[in-house]
DNA sequence: TTGTAGGCGTTATCAC
DNA sequence: GTGATAACGCCTACAA
């Protein structure tokens, strides 16, 4: 077992000084052609590599960013993070993954913890329970000490700073109304618990598509789930009750429950009921049928928040005193499969 | 935008030397109750954390896990993944994810990333390019150095560390043996190609059940496709020409998409072809019908890894001169669903 | 009870 | 050309 060897072992061993060796290592001027060579076909023989620790401390700086997820069973946040991975890596930053488990405590112990030198900058999605608690005051703490945050998907107006969301309401809107324009009219909307505001915003888009195209909003075709998906049967009976011909979903899960439940009632999909899902992710690809569903294009949000990031991070401290935040945009796109016509 | 404050800030302020805070924020004896006092508010109303860089340096460990996969895709990755992020934080570590996508030389470029000083131990699945080249000496040159290591599920004879596995050949054997006894004679089995480890180990399983149950192996039934599953056709005409009444596959990819063309092709599932995939994800509960499968445990398969991890780590080095390995095998299950009866 | 000094591994500045 | 020194932030054995 050969140790990891310093300069000061290349020092010690060549008889040299620490510094010459520092020096002849990257091929420095000053230094010369013999000493260069003999310093690194030695540093060569023995693989040396530099501490990324000793020069994290010296440079203030780790090439390390945090990021911090709500779960990583979402299909959604994994894209997000390969997004992010892919263009961190390319930059050479790694990545230190945190996962919240949509716990606000989770999400503070975690921010403190790699706080603390550990990380350049944060990119994170807020957890359910930040959300419900309101409470942003650990994410204020990182930005006030100089940290960049960057948040994405689920984000806030109570904390400044960088932002990458995609066009939730617009994309409800566009799938309601193609379901409109193919002669649904009896459009169900199945949604999470308010709090978490993508859902809120893709209700927005739900409600304004039937006022646009006059259609009667009726309170009945709206059900709201909790957001653990637990409870088999929970839209068995809705659909029994409200006999729509189209359903839009926030997730996938929710439609590919919707369209088990409105199989086993007899129902053809997509000829008597229609279903577009939220989050184009592999349940709708290979559901049966396919699903045709909105997607967010995770990888990309995830490249985007991640660059905002690394430029931030990298900026220069001239001006650093009054940063203009920035909003990305991205724009949902609809996936066209077999649950509709 | 306050500053992180160290140890020296406080001394300054307060007039006393860099050790006396240090020991104060102690609470060493040593350290007159007053002082003590004095500079622990200070600390609270700055905020002071002390930084996990200059720790890290000091102690040479950084209580950073590196965790390299494949891909974060694949369902199982992410419950691995899941399971080594809850374990290592409980144990107050954090984890570095890196994705090698089946690359080699990703794969290599990360481990040397991260294994200058940026973490204490590696976890790690290898990818499809490594298996194939066959190459192990980044692996190697790491345990050389005495970091620790811990394969899991695509793991390799070649390389002495520890090891986490589940039984597939057995798991395979099982799930074959089910629809035999079930009355089934023509069972497929979709694999993927060969230099993955794990396909080969369930394949084993599946001739082993055909041999022990008399039935003929019949090289037409087995399927082995490529491991991306971009075309969609593969296994349509596969299916039509040898007529199988069960099938086995070796991922859920490959199961709902066999039950999809079996479906389109007249075949009702279960009562003309059962279905067993391995890997039990969202896709294997979610689809229509519901796929019985192979559950591999990926969240305790992670649990296993970073608790062996761990504890290697954090051994004494008195007995780390020759350390004996450990190799935990995960039992598969087969979780019943629609697909089979 | 407090402070000094040295070290973790690296780099930059300055002196020889 | 080479080397000594200080600094990044923290800890600790030892001196005062």
């Amino acid at each position: 077992m050969k140790r990891k060897i310093t300069l000061k072992d290349i020092a010690r061993e060549l008889d040299v000084s620490i510094s010459t060796v520092s020096k002849a290592l990257k091929n420095s001027e000053e230094i010369s052609r013999d000493t260069k060579e003999k310093v690194q076909a030695f540093a060569r023989l023995y693989n040396y590599r530099p501490n990324n620790i000793a020069i994290s401390l010296k440079n203030k700086r780790t090439k390390n960013i945090g990021v911090i997820l709500p779960d990583i069973v979402h299909h959604f946040f994994t894209t997000v993070f390969h997004g992010i991975e892919k263009y961190a890596n390319a930059r050479g930053y790694n990545v230190i993954a945190c996962i919240s488990d949509e716990s606000f405590d989770k999400e503070v112990i975690n921010m403190e913890m790699l706080a603390n030198g550990s990380i350049d900058g944060f990119i994170m999605a807020l957890s359910a329970g930040t959300q419900l608690k309101n409470d942003y005051n650990h994410l204020r703490q990182v930005t006030d000490q100089g940290i960049p945050l960057v948040l994405f998907d689920r984000v806030t107006d109570e904390v400044a700073c960088d932002k990458v969301v995609i066009n939730d309401e617009e994309a409800a809107y566009l799938a309601v109304k193609k379901m409109i324009n193919s002669g649904r009219k009896r459009i169900a909307l199945l949604t999470s618990e308010a709090h978490f505001n993508v859902s809120e915003k893709r209700a927005e888009g739900y409600y304004r598509a039937l006022r646009e195209h006059s259609l009667p909003v009726d309170e009945e075709l709206v059900l709201v789930l909790p957001h653990m998906y637990h409870e088999e049967n929970l839209s068995e009976g809705f659909f029994r009750r409200t006999n729509p011909d189209a359903v839009l979903c926030v997730n996938e899960i929710y439609a590919v429950r919707s369209m088990r439940h409105l199989q086993s009632q007899g129902k053809r999909i997509p000829q008597d009921v229609a279903v577009i899902g939220f989050t184009d992710g592999i349940l709708s690809r290979y559901s049966i049928p396919s699903l045709t569903s909105i997607a967010q294009h995770g990888e990309l949000m995830g490249e985007t928040a991640a660059r905002l990031l690394v430029d931030r991070i990298e900026a220069d401290f001239r001006d650093m005193d009054e940063p203009e935040y920035i909003t990305e945009v991205i724009k949902a796109s609809i996936i066209d499969r077999e649950s509709t016509d």
